[in-house]
RNA sequence: GGGGGUGUAGCUCAGUUGGUUAGAGCGAUCGCCUGUCACGCGAUAGGUCGAGGGUUCGAGUCCCUUCACUCCCGCCA
């Protein structure tokens, strides 16, 4: 391509042109200014060229107090470097352009954040003027690999056979799930749109609808606050579905999907090529967490049993657990000579984390096996050895301990064991560790309530025998519901879904819904089900936790151009703004309090 | 809704036990400089120390309130 602003990129001169006359656009990188010399790093998005001009030149005086970032175009004739001025940094580095004439094309004030900096700095700064933070090579460069990714995946998605379907981001709000995003119809007064959570309902729709295999790069909006690994608001998935399938067929589809595109982005070596898969149930035992980092080799052994021994005299403990506390514990390998402070500090951080820390010993032998620490006398030499049984500990191991009711006690001891790892530098991180994690139960117990309530997605097929389910003991019916974790990080979340009307009024009525708001809140889905639904499942990757992963970044704002801050403001567009009185009135709203 | 961290020049940061006129680097402006690639050298401008209140002879520094940003908990079928 040459027009009028250029002949070449500034990413495209090597020393085959030199001699070539040529016309470049960019941006002014940066300046270095030698009185007599002026050399200019011209950038745009494929790369940097140097460009020279000498004081000889009409444009010098000009060119010398230009503004960086301001956009220009030049004319010049490429020269080659002398062996010493080469530049080895930039791929064009072996020539440069000397200018002959240059035009402003875009003009720029003094700079309210460097571009031609490594430096970080604030995230309100950069929200604020995010188009020059896009200029900035490292966030430039993850939005590149983001639609590179997207790109992939398109293409490996209609290889596998999937077809990409549009669905309506106007729809209906529905019980169940996150917070809806509410959209007020001016046709419809006092009525209100949804933004579609998830495509869940269409995406099963579709199924229906008879197209067998779909997919889409969908936007989702959720009103819950943010994390670092969750922008406020909307996020995107890689939506699937596929008819007349198991558990197994959509596990064979994406595994392959993501082993191609990590492979294909990342360097990072896959620590399984075969996903394991984890029941949700061991999940939480030996994690503590439904999405264990599985870099991390610590796992987590339940040893409430040892506290009820004669033989073992920790009455803080023991009290515990005779009203209904459990004790588990991680041990870690060959720890005996870790200074004092290694272990102080653990229990204090447990502390700072809520918890009522974590009590310690390690196992030392001289005659006998015994136990070294704070807590260590409480523990008889049968005692220890139960342990040493129990989680393969060893001599010269330590036992780290924690004992709460189970909720707290899953979630203390998943902290500490990811902060232990650390400690201890056990995690790899230069690999991907995926796995599955499957059986999710279909109902969970509501703790503020005690009512029954779905765990999951309210779609999901509950395992077993249809005839021959037990619901009157919905806490123990299990799902086809399964996760995808990848080193901690929750990456999907699918499901075999339930395409039977009458279960599905059964297992909603479990859930406290009468079959007359299923019918009013599911109508689309409740009414299609009836009309020849074929067995369906799927499942949906997040697309950007997937590109922090490639991209190796922890905050979601890296790998998402225009994003929005922790409080939902979109500081660039100043969204959300105010709107005016007549907006509102034609569509039917009033405000409570008006500033 | 709750807890932690941060807030000092356009940007990144330093600022001691509360003590004189709040500093540095980058950027900006002006000057010098022909081989740099984070060019170099010299000078100048630039401050509501987030805001408000309090303690004190005296507050960037201590206390209270509040705002903004951020991390976490809750929340996220």
């Amino acid at each position: 391509m040459s027009n009028k602003y250029r002949t070449h990129n500034c990413n495209e001169l090597r020393k085959d042109h030199v001699g070539n006359d040529v016309v470049l656009s960019g941006w002014v990188n940066k300046k270095r200014d030698h009185g007599n010399l002026l050399f200019i790093d011209l950038r745009d998005n494929y790369g940097i060229t140097q460009c020279i001009v000498e004081k000889e030149n009409s444009s010098f005086a000009e060119l010398e107090k230009i503004q960086l970032e301001t956009v220009i175009k030049i004319e010049g004739k490429v020269v080659d470097r002398s062996h010493e001025t080469i530049n080895k940094e930039i791929k064009s580095g072996e020539i440069e352009v000397t200018i002959k004439k240059f035009k402003v094309l875009g003009t720029c004030k003094e700079l309210p954040l460097p571009v031609f900096s490594d430096q970080e700095y604030a995230e309100e700064i950069r929200l604020k003027y995010r188009f020059l933070d896009l200029r900035r090579k490292k966030i430039h460069e993850n939005i590149i690999l983001r639609s590179k990714v997207i790109s992939f995946i398109r293409n490996e998605m209609n290889k596998l056979g999937f077809l990409e379907f549009q669905t309506p981001i106007l729809t209906s709000s529905s019980p169940e799930g996150a917070r809806d995003f509410l959209v007020p119809s001016r046709l419809n007064p006092g009525k209100f749109y949804a933004l579609p959570q998830a495509p869940q309902q269409f995406k099963q729709l579709i199924m229906v609808s008879g197209f067998d295999k779909y997919f889409q790069i969908a936007p989702c909006f959720r009103d819950e606050d943010a994390r670092a690994d969750r922008s406020p608001g909307e996020f995107y998935q890689l939506d699937l579905e596929m008819s007349f399938v198991e558990q197994k067929d959509v596990f064979d589809v994406v595994e392959k999907l993501l082993i191609r595109t990590f492979t294909n982005f990342s360097n990072k070596k896959l620590l399984f090529n075969k996903f394991p898969q984890i029941t949700y149930k061991d999940s939480m035992l030996k994690y503590g967490s439904d999405k264990p980092d599985l870099r991390n080799p610590l796992i987590i052994f339940d040893i409430t049993e040892v506290f009820s021994r004669k033989d073992v005299s920790f009455d803080i403990f023991k009290k515990l657990v005779q009203s209904g506390s459990n004790v588990r514990c991680i041990v870690t390998k060959n720890t005996k000579d870790k200074p004092r402070s290694f272990f102080d500090n653990i229990d204090k951080w447990a502390k700072e984390q809520g918890a009522s820390g974590l009590a310690y010993f390690t196992i030392e032998k001289e005659r006998e096996v015994s136990a070294k620490g704070p807590v260590g006398k409480f523990f008889s030499k049968e005692s220890l050895e139960e342990i040493m049984k129990k989680t393969g500990a060893k001599v010269g191991d330590s036992v780290f301990l924690a004992c709460s009711k189970l909720k707290d006690l899953e979630k203390i001891t998943s902290l500490a064991r990811d902060k232990i790892a650390r400690e201890l530098n056990l995690i790899d991180n230069d690999t991907f560790a995926f796995c599955w994690i499957v059986d999710y139960p279909m109902f969970e117990k509501d703790e503020i309530t005690n009512n029954i309530k779905f765990s999951h997605n309210p779609f999901s097929m509950p395992q077993g025998d249809i005839e021959k389910i037990n619901f009157s003991k919905p806490l123990d019916i299990l799902a086809y519901q399964y996760d995808i974790v990848c080193n901690g990080v929750e990456l999907s979340s699918g499901a075999i879904r339930n395409h039977v009307p009458e279960l599905m009024y059964k297992l909603f009525s479990i859930a406290g819904y009468t079959e007359k708001i299923i019918d009013e809140k599911f109508t689309g889905m409740i009414n299609a089900l009836s009309y020849g639904a074929p067995p369906h499942g799927g499942i949906a990757p997040g697309i950007d936790r997937i590109v922090m992963l490639l991209a190796n970044e922890k905050n979601i704002r890296e790998v998402t151009m225009f994003p929005m801050n922790q409080n939902a403001q979109d500081l660039m567009m100043n969204a959300p703004s105010d709107v005016s009185d007549k907006q509102l009135k034609e569509l039917n709203i009033s405000l409570k309090n008006k500033k």
